[in-house]
DNA sequence: TGAAATGTTGGGGCG
DNA sequence: ACGCCCCAACATTTC
């Protein structure tokens, strides 16, 4: 099938860049024309009207601007299809994707493409290690972290980058704007003030990073109110940058600062942790849905509308709280601390499922991503694989004071608090005037703790 | 990647 | 000088 003057397409999915991109490496290597398309799958578009519609938007205009792509909307099986047979396509390309509904789809498609005689060649575009090609001893999937990215480690193969440097092969076909996408931002128009979508955009953000920001990293990730994180997970959803040139580059780096191992290793393990997350949702697909550890099952969650809401809107009255949900909000992204602290308030406070935190975060977090984001969950609940036990209960309070003790990061986004004293600005309701315009804390956190742990106490006897 | 409850130790005030 | 108490500081256990 490799014929000189043979034309292929490469389907893009959240691989939106030119570097280091194997499916599209491969279309360009083997034919003298490449249509690439992008289809907003209708079956599958659960994008529509969440954060990452803004940033799918933004990331595809900035990819547009480099290379013709040709834009669709419908079911991704017929628009394929149609362009086979209609331009005499040999081959179809693909990076993979790892959620349940997209393994399906994907692989009733290569069926269908095969029927009619058009090859179809999927790659690994995002992951480090094959889902299925990490196992234990046994010959299982491991269900702890910790010897799983030893494992992986151990056996990861880096492959040379791959670059493409001529375009010209890139062809255009007769297809829809972007705008007719309609992938119209829903709220905010403020994200264009915190990121660059694209892949320009991410490498500035992985040269930021490493330039003044990994040499704080093992310490410094834990303070909201700093910027020691690096802001590159909404990029690695949409595949603006490779993990393997993260992790090239990393080690690269580490080589040059031995001493630095420390933070370059800690880093690198929470591009694990995005590993394990996909590893997770590979080997038990129902991770979005059920509890991992099925005892939960059990669990009495309260259906409090009211309560939810107010957890939403950042309106709970604990400043911690409020300012991860409203930078949630305005930004579409939450400090990693804070997630863990909202959303252990959210399950252990409130008692609400951790599948309505998680749909949550899914329509407004810009990194929203259905493995990680559902893992994360599940570790925060206690329900999940090598999760947090259920005891382990974040206390807002000394949250705040531990990582936000000047109160920098609340001030910022809870104003109505920002003229209290350090003493109580993550407890307004015990300073001697109370803030007029805030809120009542809604719920009483040793109370609550004590009742979460009398639930699961009841699970464990169950 | 927790925090409360409980236990232990040792220095200092004081009769 | 001694025993007693208090309690801060740290360690361990428990959920």
């Amino acid at each position: 099938m490799r014929s000189v003057m043979s034309k292929a397409i490469f389907w893009f999915r959240n691989d939106l860049r030119i570097a280091d991109n194997p499916g599209l490496f491969q279309a360009y290597k083997q034919h003298s024309e490449v249509f690439c398309v992008y289809i907003l799958d209708k079956p599958l578009a659960n994008i529509t009207r969440t954060a990452q519609s803004w940033w799918l938007h933004q990331s595809l205009t900035t990819l547009k601007k480099t290379i013709n792509i040709n834009m669709f909307v419908g079911d991704a099986e017929e628009v394929l299809l149609e362009l086979c047979r209609k331009h005499d396509i040999t081959a179809v390309y693909w990076n993979r994707c790892y959620e349940p509904l997209h393994i399906a789809r994907d692989t009733h498609i290569k069926q269908q493409l095969h029927k009619i005689n058009v090859q179809a060649k999927s790659a690994n575009g995002s992951l480090l290690n094959e889902p299925w090609e990490v196992l234990n001893k046994q010959g299982e999937f491991f269900k702890v972290f910790t010897p799983y990215w030893k494992q992986c480690l151990q056996q990861i193969v880096c492959p040379a980058p791959f670059i493409i440097n001529d375009y010209s092969k890139f062809a255009k076909l007769p297809s829809l704007c972007l705008e007719e996408l309609n992938l119209l931002p829903t709220w905010q128009q403020q994200f264009t003030n915190y990121w660059q979508p694209g892949e320009a955009g991410a490498e500035q953000k992985l040269q930021d990073f490493l330039a003044y920001k990994l040499e704080h990293y093992k310490e410094g990730r834990n303070y909201p109110a700093s910027n020691f994180t690096s802001n590159l997970s909404p990029h690695l959803h949409f595949g603006e940058l490779s993990p393997w040139h993260i992790f090239r580059t990393v080690r690269e780096f580490q080589i040059n600062y031995p001493a630095q191992e420390a933070n370059t290793m800690h880093f690198l393990s929470e591009l694990g942790w995005r590993e394990f997350s996909y590893y997770l949702l590979y080997h038990f697909p129902k991770l979005t849905s059920a509890n991992f550890k099925a005892q939960f099952d059990n669990f009495p969650w309260h259906d409090n509308d009211e309560a939810f809401t107010r957890w939403k809107r950042g309106k709970t009255g604990f400043p911690i709280i409020d300012a991860g949900m409203r930078e949630l909000w305005v930004t579409g992204t939450m400090h990693n601390r804070v997630r863990m602290i909202v959303a252990s308030f959210l399950v252990k406070d409130l008692f609400i499922d951790w599948r309505r935190g998680a749909q949550w975060f899914d329509e407004t977090l810009l990194d929203a991503d259905m493995a990680s984001n559902y893992a994360s969950w599940q570790w925060v609940a206690g329900s999940g694989a090598d999760a947090a036990p259920y005891f382990r209960i974040f206390n807002p309070i000394l949250q705040g004071e531990k990582f936000d003790s000047q109160g920098d990061y609340v001030k910022k986004w809870v104003p109505e608090v920002a003229h209290l004293p350090n003493k109580f600005i993550h407890k307004p309701w015990e300073a001697p005037t109370k803030p007029l315009n805030y809120y009542e804390p809604m719920v009483n956190h040793d109370i609550a703790r004590k009742k979460a742990l009398s639930y699961y106490q009841a699970l464990r006897m169950s």
